[in-house]
DNA sequence: AGCACGCCGACT
DNA sequence: GTCGGCGTGCTC
């Protein structure tokens, strides 16, 4: 018996492989891309296996034996550790924080017996391999063309599909999905949207279109055991189409020939916490290094797509046409607040297009993105106003739970009776959430059948899909909701749909939120009447409430020019050095005290040399404290993408021996500063 | 990150 | 006399 020497990536925040030994003959040694249990630190791991030797550096004293090798599994190809590496690099983690999460938990246990049991469970699943396309529609030259392109694509090929709401973007993936299956004998196509249970609809639609072929979802509402499931699908090559969240781009795909991004621009493709991946990034990367088309459709692009696209690294593949010949765009107004002044924050303009609707008899919604029944409230004779005491934050009043909540540390406390400071009983709301706007409604119409759609109204598991079946039976008359409302769902007798209070996005510090705004605004406007004229139903009519009825974000909304809108944010993006013209990092410090996730970040900026970087000075975050934790932050830019992953990765190495007891993290690319 | 070891305050 | 606070150090 020989030994040799297993170098395995564990999924801990050291930025290390470990060597571990392994007695086996020569040639039934392990295979690079497999799975191996080790001790680790008094514990059980589950890791992988990156490189394998024969003698190892580290003292033969600390050398462990690795404990198992999951053989059963063949290994992760060297594509995919090259992706992980990829992204470990990237974002400044190490590999096998990158590696190892995606991988089920059950795979990772140290018995193997659920693992066995799920490959022999895959076994049993029928064997169908026929990638015959069933009713397939007839496609307008557009769609045609445009799937053709994709489906018959060459090597790397990035495509942007722009098309407004009702364009037929889906009908152009599942053609050119139908094109790629006929001919590559056992490839395989990733397609991710932003939120799964938003989508319901296009998982039904693929299986309809693809009976013949496994089709296996990947995403964060799965059970165990489904995940495991899912997951071998697809890392054996069963699955023929994957249809995932962001968490998918990390899935072992052995055979990947298309890749599909669904509402490229949608701000749920990057991961907000741990590894704060960018799902679209990495997975234009990982089309580029297949040498295979990736896909990025939308009606609105991100200003980074629509940017490689004006300068011809992506093909731009418009969609003009109507897909839905009865389908008209939605009629934008704006309804000025200035003269029209609000009553419980409706205009009278608003209100007389809900009466209409009432007696149509058709559906109107109100979209407002604020939940609870007013976001503060205050006391008119000394100026007490609810804050939390835990956060640079107001508490929420939440009226029907008699309570107010933190809506970003979820201390709860009794509404108090009178002002804690000054005892007057005459404490008032301010401003409006969703709640509030429903009593006023229930009010103005006392026999309407008034929905709120929110994060607390479907708090209880399945409640949001049956608010939204009850708004598809035709038994809501006026639907009031959050962004909740704002993606997947087509709502047919819907012809009205009101937007409350749009303006505070206009002005804010975030230079992301106009672009975010004019998003939001379109994909809305697109809940409404997609089923159009034909079915003898009236043309759907958005309504905006402003006080800002010059302002060119509304214009553009109003004659639905995403072109003109992008391009003019584009110039000045560039004018004033911004993404995409610029790159950044972020350094985040949080402390107990302010002064020392400050004295950090200081510390920080300067025990480096940083060519070709700038690096801002530290400052706290906007919403300096949560949960009774400071936080500051410190912003490093580069014109240069390699210049600033050159200086992070030397940054990281010095901060990583630095000694504090400040709590700090780095974020590539940003979206929120 | 876990997890253990280690040395000082309030309880049965 | 012990339980347990979290400071420090280690993980092939």
């Amino acid at each position: 018996m020989a030994h040799c020497i297993l170098k395995i990536a564990l999924d801990t925040p050291l930025n290390a492989v470990f060597d571990y030994r392994w007695t086996c003959e020569d040639i039934d040694r392990p295979q690079v891309g497999q799975f191996a249990l080790v001790s680790f630190a008094r514990r059980e791991m589950m890791g992988l296996i990156v490189e394998i030797a024969d003698h190892s550096d580290v003292p033969a004293d600390k050398l462990k034996d690795a404990l198992a090798v999951r053989t059963q599994l063949s290994p992760v190809s060297k594509q995919w550790l090259a992706l992980a590496g990829f992204a470990a690099d990237y974002y400044q983690r190490p590999l096998g924080e990158v590696a190892l999460p995606g991988v089920p938990k059950n795979v990772r246990v140290p018995k193997s017996v659920p693992l066995d049991n799920a490959l022999k469970k895959l076994a049993k699943l029928p064997d169908s391999h026929d990638p015959t396309p069933h009713n397939m529609p007839v496609l307008n030259a557009q769609q045609q063309a445009a799937a053709d392109f994709i489906g018959q694509a060459n090597g790397y090929q990035p495509v942007l599909l722009y098309g407004v709401t009702g364009s037929g973007k889906t009908e152009v993936y599942l053609q050119a999905c139908a094109e790629v299956l006929a001919r590559e004998a056992d490839g395989q196509i990733l397609i991710m949207v932003p939120e799964i249970n938003l989508t319901p609809q296009l998982e039904g639609n693929i299986r309809a279109r693809f009976p013949g072929v496994m089709l296996a979802t990947l995403h964060s509402s799965l059970s165990e055991g489904e995940r495991m499931l899912h997951w071998l699908a697809a890392h054996t090559g069963r699955a023929r189409i994957v249809l995932g969240t962001r968490l998918a781009i990390l899935a072992s795909l052995p055979h990947l020939k298309l890749i599909v991004i669904d509402e490229e621009h949608d701000p749920s493709y990057k991961q907000q916490e741990g590894l704060r991946y960018s799902a679209r990034d990495l997975a234009v990367w990982r089309a580029w290094q297949l040498k295979i088309p990736i896909v990025l459709g939308s009606a609105t692009p991100s200003l980074e797509t629509w940017h490689h696209a004006q300068a011809g690294r992506y093909t731009l593949l418009p969609l003009r046409e109507r897909a839905v010949k009865s389908a008209v765009l939605p009629q934008v107004k704006l309804i000025d607040m200035e003269r029209d002044k609000p009553r419980d924050g409706l205009t009278s303009s608003l209100v007389a297009a809900l009466k209409l609707r009432m007696e149509r008899g058709e559906q109107s919604l109100l979209f407002l993105n604020r939940r609870g029944y007013s976001p503060v409230i205050c006391c008119e004779s000394c100026g007490w106003v609810s804050d939390c005491k835990r956060c640079t934050s107001f508490m929420v009043l939440h009226k029907g739970e008699y309570k107010l909540r933190c809506h970003h540390c979820s201390l709860e406390m009794r509404i108090p009776r009178h002002c804690p400071t000054c005892g007057n009983i005459d404490l008032q709301p301010v401003g409006r959430g969703t709640q509030r706007v429903e009593e006023g409604l229930q009010a103005m119409f006392p026999e309407a059948r008034i929905l709120r759609i929110d994060a607390d109204s479907t708090r209880r598991k399945g409640s949001a899909q049956e608010a939204f079946d009850t708004v598809h039976r035709g038994d809501v008359d006026i639907l009031i909701g959050t962004q909740m409302v704002a993606k997947g769902h087509d709502f047919k007798k819907l012809t009205l749909v009101g937007i409350m209070n749009p303006d505070t996005a206009l002005f804010s510090q975030d230079y992301r939120a106009s672009e975010r705004l004019f998003a939001q605004l379109m994909q809305v406007a697109g809940r409404a009447g997609r089923a159009g004229q034909a079915e003898g139903g009236s043309a759907a009519e958005v309504l905006i409430q402003t006080r800002y009825m010059q302002h060119p974000l509304y214009s553009a909304v109003v004659s639905h020019d995403y072109d003109r809108f992008a391009s003019s944010l584009l110039q000045e993006r560039q004018q004033a050095a911004l993404p995409p013209y610029l790159f950044q990092a972020l350094l985040r410090a949080e402390a107990p005290e302010l002064a020392n996730a400050l004295a950090f970040l200081a510390q920080a900026r300067d025990c480096v040399e940083h060519p070709g970087v700038t690096i801002n000075d530290p400052i706290p975050m906007s919403m300096t404290r949560v949960h009774n934790v400071d936080r500051a932050q410190l912003l490093v830019e580069s014109p240069s993408r390699p210049a600033l992953q050159a200086f992070l990765r030397e940054w990281m190495h010095v901060l990583r021996d630095m000694k504090t007891r400040v709590k700090w993290s780095l974020e590539v690319d940003p979206l929120d500063i």
